[in-house]
RNA sequence: GGCCCGAUGGCGGAGUGGUGACGCAGCGGAUUGCAAAUCCGUGUACGCCGGUUCGAUUCCGGCUCGGGCCUCCA
């Protein structure tokens, strides 16, 4: 239906590259999914809008997808490579939880934020600790070639496979490093494929293996998960900018090893840049839970701002670009996510229930704006120019508003924003510190209304004051009548 | 210290060798008891210094500033 070829970024070359599938027609792709010590912050969850926008451009240009994100449950160390807590152990003594706990408890806030971004379900949540088994056969596969065992785990020796290092584009020598080598590692380079539990101690995720009891390095899980569910090769796999230089390359060695080839895997690697937040001294910076306090979805949720305002901001930013984030533009997006709303439900209005004759073909109209939009996404996904078609679109005024209203729909499957379920008073919600109910203020406006029939002014300028005061802005020539009004 | 990236109007953010996206804010008008919301209209930009070119914000070099990775990280 469209025809714009999809050109696609691709980290391996550094360019932007046409996509074309391994079998025709489909398209494999593998995203790196979260590890859920702790909630998701607004910046990683960035990475999942962007995963969601591939994957929602291969489905609506035709291609059968499968897209596979995993869950990482184990895990992860705290400081240096190789040694330093599980990330998932100290959460758990910090809180009296036990591991498993923790891992299903913000599994769970994970879910929840995807389903409020409209991210769609991905074919599986390949969850790591279920694939321990499969891990250690991965492991024992290129164990003797590749590995060497150490006191404190298996390792992956990195000059034993081609091009090492070949994605991040790095000196894979010396520099000088600021964490202490790990004694007896052949590379600076090389990296735990078990790490084993120290002599006497025990931890509550442990497994078995032919190198002990202990747990699987992390980069092992999405070798091992890619595979299974996609196959040897795939198409695309993405995560985020921080994976291009240690995770994704490891990754590749270890997809190298197995399939004793140079195939690092997948056709495609692609990353998404970092959300930054720019501190109060005016300097700029990743977003980090490391460093302490972080923004959730829910804290935006609870300023009263609608999750999907998020996602536009996404959207309205290159996914290869940093994006800047501030409450002030957040504030900007969900009026033009308004907007936007206010446009779909005008359209309905003016189509008056009318639908068009055929609810499958878009009107020829219609077709040369969603030929602009197939070709702003096609191009490296890019949405920033590609939601300027609505604006486009909406302006086309001797255009039929049913069949406008059909070409905004066509474009909201790829930006995902569920416009036909969204109501503008859904947009609407209440701050965690509001100080009134909404039957409050209705009661309290219809008394204003009263008083205005009236004329009696000074006693509806009061009840405006009152209103006002608590946060609530009065708006009389608009049928939503009222709106909170969220600090910045 | 090593390797990489960026610098666009008040803010966010696309893009381009020559007609200055788009959103938000601002401003003017309509509307309103006054506002707000809404609608219509509208100005402003390409870090600095050189070079290439008929012409550079766009290409090349240098500089300055900012950021990322080298440690878990979307």
């Amino acid at each position: 239906m469209t025809d714009s070829p999809l050109t696609l970024f691709n980290s391996l070359t550094r360019q932007p590259e046409e996509f074309r599938p391994i079998n025709a027609g489909e398209a494999r792709v593998y995203t790196c999914g979260p590890t859920v010590y702790n909630y998701q912050h607004i910046g990683n969850m960035r990475a999942y809008v962007f995963a969601d926008t591939l994957g929602r451009v291969l489905s609506w240009k035709g291609y059968d997808l499968t897209h596979i994100i995993n869950i990482t449950d184990v895990g992860h160390l705290t400081s240096d490579a190789d040694a330093g807590d599980d990330k998932m152990e100290k959460a758990a003594s910090e809180s009296g939880r036990s591991a498993w706990d923790i891992a299903k408890y913000y599994t769970d806030a994970y879910w929840r934020d995807i389903e409020r971004l409209n991210i769609r379900q991905p074919a599986k949540w390949s969850i790591a600790t279920e694939h321990v088994e499969q891990m250690i056969d991965f492991a024992k596969s290129i164990a003797d070639k590749h590995c060497y065992e150490l006191d404190s785990g298996l390792y992956f020796d990195t000059s034993t496979v081609p091009d090492y290092g070949r994605l991040a584009r790095a000196a894979t020598d010396e520099g000088e490093s600021r964490i202490d080598p790990v004694e007896g590692k052949r590379q600076q380079t090389d990296f735990a494929i078990w790490r084993k539990t120290p002599e006497g101690e025990t931890r509550q995720m442990e497994w078995e293996s032919p190198w002990g009891r202990g747990a699987p390095g992390w980069h092992l899980e999405c070798s091992v998960m890619s595979k299974m569910y996609l196959g040897e090769t795939f198409d695309i796999h993405t995560g985020g900018i921080d994976h291009r230089e240690i995770h994704h390359p490891n990754e590749i060695a270890q997809n190298q090893a197995h399939s004793c080839s140079a195939d690092t895997g997948a056709n495609i690697w692609m990353h998404n840049n970092f959300l930054v937040d720019r501190a109060k001294d005016g300097k700029s910076s990743k977003m980090s839970k490391s460093a302490g306090e972080f923004l959730t979805l829910q804290v935006l949720v609870d300023k009263g701002v609608h999750p999907l305002a998020y996602r536009l901001m996404c959207l309205q930013a290159h996914y290869r670009s940093e994006l800047e984030f501030t409450f002030e533009n957040l504030l900007a997006v969900l009026t033009r996510l308004k907007r936007i709303v206010m446009v779909k439900e005008q359209l309905n209005d003016d189509a008056h229930g009318h639908s068009p004759e055929n609810r499958n073909e878009i009107p020829s109209e219609v077709q040369a704006f969603i030929d602009h939009f197939d070709e702003a996404i096609s191009d490296d996904l890019n949405t920033p120019k590609a939601l300027t078609v609505i604006d486009e679109l909406a302006d086309q005024k001797q255009i039929w508003a049913g069949h406008r209203l059909m070409g905004l729909f066509e474009i909201d499957k790829v930006l995902g924003l569920g416009l036909n379920g969204l109501a503008r008073s859904s947009l609407r919600i209440r701050p965690a510190s509001a100080e009134i109910t909404e039957g409050e203020i209705e009661h309290q406006l219809d008394l204003r209304a009263e008083a205005k029939l009236n004329k009696n002014f000074p006693a509806a300028d009061a009840i405006r004051n009152e209103l006002v005061a608590k946060g609530v802005e009065i708006m009389d020539g608009d049928p939503l009548r009222w709106e909170w009004r969220i600090e910045p």
